[in-house]
DNA sequence: GATACGGGCGAGAGCGCTCTCACGGGAAGC
DNA sequence: GCTTCCCGTGAGAGCGCTCTCGCCCGTATC
């Protein structure tokens, strides 16, 4: 009746077996049978039995842990707290998790520790880990170190990526408000270090080639107030513009108050279109049409591949970009009085 | 020239000093000193040696991890994609485990499975969780199987807590609405089941009292669809509110939008109040006034509690909190046009 | 009936680290 | 000069688990 947590070997004594047998039985290996796993799992029960994850770790360097590593590209204020962007990717990683009994850790860092700090994890025993918001250069360096890594952007071309396709989205954004009549498209772009931001800036021009229209935009942090600012000054230089494309819902929210106070009705005068169907894009008043990308499907197909996929070199999965109808497109025919 | 990783052995024969050494010096501890402190630390540097957690943990009993818990309450959908709120939770307890070289662990659980993953986590070797939104039955189970632990939200009595003043905040948003000439304030509440809800509702209630004013609420569940609703359904049975109070920015932010789309005006004919301070309330056009709890501070002390302080049940530290004033509740003559 | 084979099972050796304890030698006390 | 003490150091025993290896016994093969 000893106060401490029971180990397998109590789990082998009150199950009459030897320890190997209860490891394999509760690891659900081959090699024990029939009445025997009964009572071993009569035993683990009995005892309140959970395995040690150290130990586990330790014996079999195979560790249950999966990292999310994020190294905020321009909101030194901490990305977790400000872009909800990245609750979709633990809520998408979860269930998988759960499922096999791995455990999610995440890492935030920011530019000056970054190096350091993702030695450390690459170094550390990890299932693999999951890259978000990071530089190639940082991205590649992390590969270099641990081979058992995927990134959700676009990065350096030899780490492994669960890709969206932004500039598809962005693409299809465009040809939308054109195809609503819209030919004063402006648009706001993230930060250019950004390769979200980048690729979403090559489908806007794109689709601008094709329709044969003029590029309006601008560039500003992937925040609120970089939103609005930009689409500030968008207005007083175009105040024509019927059409505002923003490559990430924040900023669109932030834009769709500046073209509010600045007189503008939206959809009525002008339309906006957003980038994540984040949570900004719900809020926002009215709420915004933008281009979902299936970032959950991208998180667990990363931890998918972590878990049980070889991961080669260069490795690249693309997943399509959708474009989500809301309000601040609505056509204006559709809308009462 | 081994290919695997150098551990403590290789450091001490290269430092020419006992493993024992070697790892007092590595965790700093006292008992070595001198000239054998720098060779260790040489001997490091040149392997490039990074200590086994699994093995320390292991070993010492005493692990690195911080836990984080959430169980939704009435988000199936998973909390973490949804609410904005919880980045603020992680990003508060970020750097401190970071410095610390600790880490975090992310649970998001439902409540079908939360008690079996609870009495895992218990089990399981941490330095103790931080419990976000969670009821109070589940949270003192899980107080019962593990001491080290901290609440966010009201709980059960016995189960340590940082608690916001989430009544003031209440007393005082109905308050400033009363100030600003607003007689007909309505609410919207969270669910009963939120121990959060429930204070908030205390807090209206209680500057209604006070103010000697009637009840005008409705129940929602957090999300911006249930604010919406509400909203509506307020809206229907008492056209001439002029103040809404939400319990939480999601919420508010679709009680705007429902606001607008029954021809009210934001904040001229009805002025708003959310709840949190999420980016929710940035994103609603117009930008929420709202109450700020200082969550990210609250999660710091909890990690703070966990790792360095003495952790007494019924432990209860209160954070203040504050209103946030933006453009919902802007004084009408402050406005122009 | 003797030999070969194979699958179930147990013994035991680590995984990399922490921590206790015993030891040795130099400083302090008499 | 001897004892006492203490501090710095090293040896070694685990922490709880996984996994290899070899034993044993039951079945197949001749």
């Amino acid at each position: 009746m000893s106060r401490s947590k029971p180990t397998i070997d109590d789990v082998a004594r009150v199950a009459g077996v030897s320890r190997a047998t209860a490891s394999r039985v509760i690891n659900n290996a081959p090699g024990a049978s029939g009445p025997l796993r009964v009572r071993v799992h009569e035993a683990v029960a009995r005892l309140g039995y959970r395995p040690n994850e150290a130990a586990r770790a330790l014996a079999s360097g195979r560790p249950r842990v999966v990292d999310v590593i994020a190294v905020s590209c321009n909101l030194p204020g901490g990305w977790l707290g400000s872009n909800p962007y990245y609750g979709r990717v633990l809520a998408g990683m979860m269930p998988l998790l759960e499922g096999i009994g791995a455990q999610l850790r995440v890492h935030a860092l920011t530019h000056e520790s970054a190096a350091e700090s993702l030695d450390e994890i690459a170094a550390g025993v990890t299932l693999g880990a999951v890259l978000s918001d990071i530089t190639p250069a940082l991205a590649a360096r992390f590969h270099r170190r641990c081979r058992r890594v995927v990134s959700l952007v676009p990065t350096a071309e030899t780490v492994p990526a669960m890709v969206a396709d932004n500039i598809g989205g962005a693409y299809a954004a465009i040809t939308h408000l054109h195809r609503l009549g819209r030919r004063r498209i402006a648009a706001i772009h993230g930060p250019a270090a950004s390769t979200c931001a980048a690729d979403r800036r090559i489908g806007h021009l794109r689709a601008l080639q094709r329709l044969g229209a003029a590029e309006i935009s601008a560039e500003a942090a992937f925040t609120r107030e970089g939103g609005y600012d930009a689409a500030q000054r968008l207005l007083a230089q175009h105040p024509d513009l019927d059409a505002v494309f923003v490559a990430c819902d924040l900023m669109a929210a932030g834009a769709v108050q500046a073209l509010t106070a600045g007189g503008r009705r939206v959809p009525e005068d002008v339309s906006v279109i957003g980038f994540d169907d984040s949570v900004a894009a719900i809020c926002a008043n009215p709420p915004l049409t933008t281009v979902r990308l299936p970032v959950e499907e991208m998180a667990a197909a990363a931890v998918r591949l972590l878990l049980f996929g070889d991961i080669a070199p260069g490795h690249r999965q693309q997943f399509p970009a959708e474009l989500v109808l809301r309000q601040s497109t609505a056509r204006r025919d559709a809308r009462g009085s």
